[in-house]
RNA sequence: GAUUGCGUAGCUCAGUCGGUAGAGCAAGCGGCUUUUAACCGCUAGGUCCUGGGUUCAAGUCCCAGCGCAAUCACCA
């Protein structure tokens, strides 16, 4: 090689926009003429802008502006200045403050120049007037970018129009942002980059803040209601050698080292009740299930779950722990978003103070007063099919008539379970949380059937806005019959799940030294987190949401048929 | 995996019956010391998602592919 290589390759700045090319052009000139590093230092006393804009004080303000403006006009009239001292040397009550963040607004007046800047706690103006700083900083000011992050330091104030503002001593440029940014009015709508570039969507769009610093607090309240309630939160392995649990395909993955496959997990389940069976009370795990599904409005492949579970509990401990969980959820979000509007005394607000929390998902109200709705499986089926369960024949007829596959030859319980899932699902009202209670026995292999009435399962579904929000179980601690209900449900196992599924033999000779009877629940916590921040998409509530690779080639492993 | 819709400047969007690619904001240059989607003048900016096809002529019509969205399927 005889060429010597620039640093930075010609063709690349052949390819950029002009828009790059005018940063870049910026980043040069910060460095090679105005002798300034683009990219920032640590920064010591920083306050929040929200917390700037409270420090305002009207009296200092004003007190500031008679101040200079008799300053000027002694200077104007040519007399001697009283006290001898510059404009800005006066006493100035106003507070100082060093703040930073994103330009989101930029307007150059000439000699004075506005800035609205940005962080995670809202926007708030600075200006820099041209007779107040050093001629570095008003040369910064004056070629600021769209995106670009600085500090001020300088005092609170506000401007003629009111519009309270930091008024800069100094601008220091803390990271020249390089990418040009979304508009600045218009923001970001394009659901596909809003979710590819998360970044740009949380800074040109504070909602999407609002929403997942709403999604941490929620996170907080539910981790501070189960420690509250003594339960133990633990982390069970994600990475099984058997994906059991849940009746989910899961994902496969391979480990090197010990040549073996491994599963992510579709439910933490079985670990939790070995938990259970060490002598563990009451746990809780929330973290990530993977489950090799469709992607739509609901479901993402890897989603949040909480799952519970309490040694001498049942199915009905679980009700009153999730109702009382998703009631003081809501009672909050309600309560937050009645102080974010503030002043203006709404219905949600009025609701929220005496205890009535109503919150909007989409065209409905759900109000999450409690008790929440509950109704059983089968009253609900015979209210929307017009027959009991166990009308096998009128059951295998309506199930012909909808076209349902193997309505001759399906046990008649699984038939069941279609019909209800395409009527009676229907009927719940959306706008309020119901429990469905007693589930039938021979779709719940991991339940404990109802003592006398063995072809019930002690399970309830909470429904809310149409969606399955979660399950729970009196858990069935009999290892035989866990063996028959899981050998039985592996006997129906079609070629390809029996690809990845077996009997977890560990599992059972944990139930044989003894797990105590139990209430299990899980939770969807995506889902809940969309309800509770009105969020219509699983991919707003997911910071990451999974999207196909778009440009580069996909890799295809060894194997990658179809 | 199926069906339908969408893909045009950095962003938000127009683009008529198939006939030279448009606007606002953003960008560059100039002006302006209190702006509030600032304003005024000038300038530049396009792989119309990709690849084929029909046509004298395609952003527009047809086919295929890619991505996204909605609905469905899958899914304790």
């Amino acid at each position: 090689m005889t060429d010597p290589t620039p640093d930075v390759p010609e063709s690349d700045a052949v390819d950029e926009s002009v828009l790059v090319a005018a940063r870049r052009a910026k980043l040069l000139r910060l460095r090679d003429e105005l002798k300034v590093e683009p990219f920032g230092s640590r920064l010591d006393g920083l306050i929040e802008l929200a917390q700037a804009r409270r420090l305002f004080c009207e009296e200092a303000h004003l007190a500031r502006e008679l101040a200079s403006k008799a300053a000027r006009d002694a200077a104007a009239s040519g007399a001697p200045v009283a006290s001898g001292a510059p404009v800005t040397q006066l006493p100035d009550a106003r507070v100082e403050v060093r703040v930073a963040g994103r330009v989101v607004q930029h307007r150059d007046m000439g000699k004075i120049v506005f800035a609205w800047l940005r962080d995670a706690s809202g926007d708030l103006q600075v200006s820099v007037s041209k007779s107040e700083v050093d001629s570095l900083s008003f040369e910064l000011a004056k070629m600021l970018d769209y995106g670009d992050i600085i500090s001020i330091e300088g005092r609170v104030g506000r401007t003629q129009r009111g519009e309270v503002c930091v008024w800069a001593a100094s601008v220091t440029m803390q990271c020249k942002s390089v990418e040009p940014p979304p508009g600045k009015w218009h923001g970001l709508h394009d659901a596909e980059v809003r979710y590819r570039r998360r970044y740009v969507d949380m800074s040109a769009n504070p909602e999407t803040m609002r929403v997942f610093e709403a999604r941490s607090r929620i996170l907080q309240s539910i981790r501070r209601f189960m420690d509250g309630r003594g339960y133990l939160e633990v982390e069970t392995p994600m990475m099984q050698s058997l994906a059991g649990g849940a009746a989910a395909r899961p994902f496969v993955t391979h480990h090197n080292a010990l040549g073996m496959p491994l599963f992510m997990r579709v439910a933490p389940e079985l670990y939790l009740k070995r938990l259970l069976v060490g002598g563990m009370r009451r746990v809780y795990e929330i973290n990530r299930n993977f489950r090799n599904e469709g992607v739509d409005r609901s479901h993402n492949p890897e989603f949040t779950a909480l799952e519970a579970y309490e040694a001498f509990g049942d199915y009905h401990t679980m009700l009153e722990l999730t109702e009382s969980l998703i009631h003081g959820l809501a009672v909050e979000a309600a309560a937050s978003s009645a102080a974010a509007s503030s002043a203006s005394a709404d219905a949600n607000s009025a609701q929220a103070v005496t205890g009535q929390p109503r919150l909007p998902f989409g065209d409905l109200s759900i109000d999450y007063s409690r008790p929440f709705a509950r109704v059983t499986y089968r009253e609900l089926f015979t209210r929307a099919l017009g027959f009991p369960v166990e009308d096998t024949a009128a059951v295998r007829a309506k199930a012909a008539a909808d076209h349902i596959e193997g309505a001759g030859t399906k046990n008649s319980w699984l038939l069941v379970n279609e019909l209800f899932e395409r009527h009676a699902e229907a009927l719940l009202d959306p706008a309020r949380p119901t429990f469905v209670l007693d589930y039938p026995s021979a779709i719940s292999p991991l339940t404990r059937p109802m003592r006398g009435n063995e072809a019930i399962a002690e399970r309830w579904d909470l429904f809310i806005a149409g969606m399955e929000i979660g399950p729970a179980y009196t858990e069935l601690n009999d290892p035989d019959i866990q063996r028959a209900k899981l050998t039985e449900q592996l006997a129906g196992a079609d070629v390809e799940e029996s690809t990845f599924r077996s009997l977890d033999e560990d599992f059972l000779t944990a139930l044989q030294v003894g797990m105590p009877p139990a209430g299990g629940m899980g939770l969807g916590i995506d889902r809940l987190v969309m309800l509770l921040t009105n969020s219509q998409s699983i991919r707003d509530v997911i910071l990451f949401p999974l999207m196909r690779p778009v440009g580069a080639s996909l890799a295809t492993p060894q194997g990658g048929t179809e």
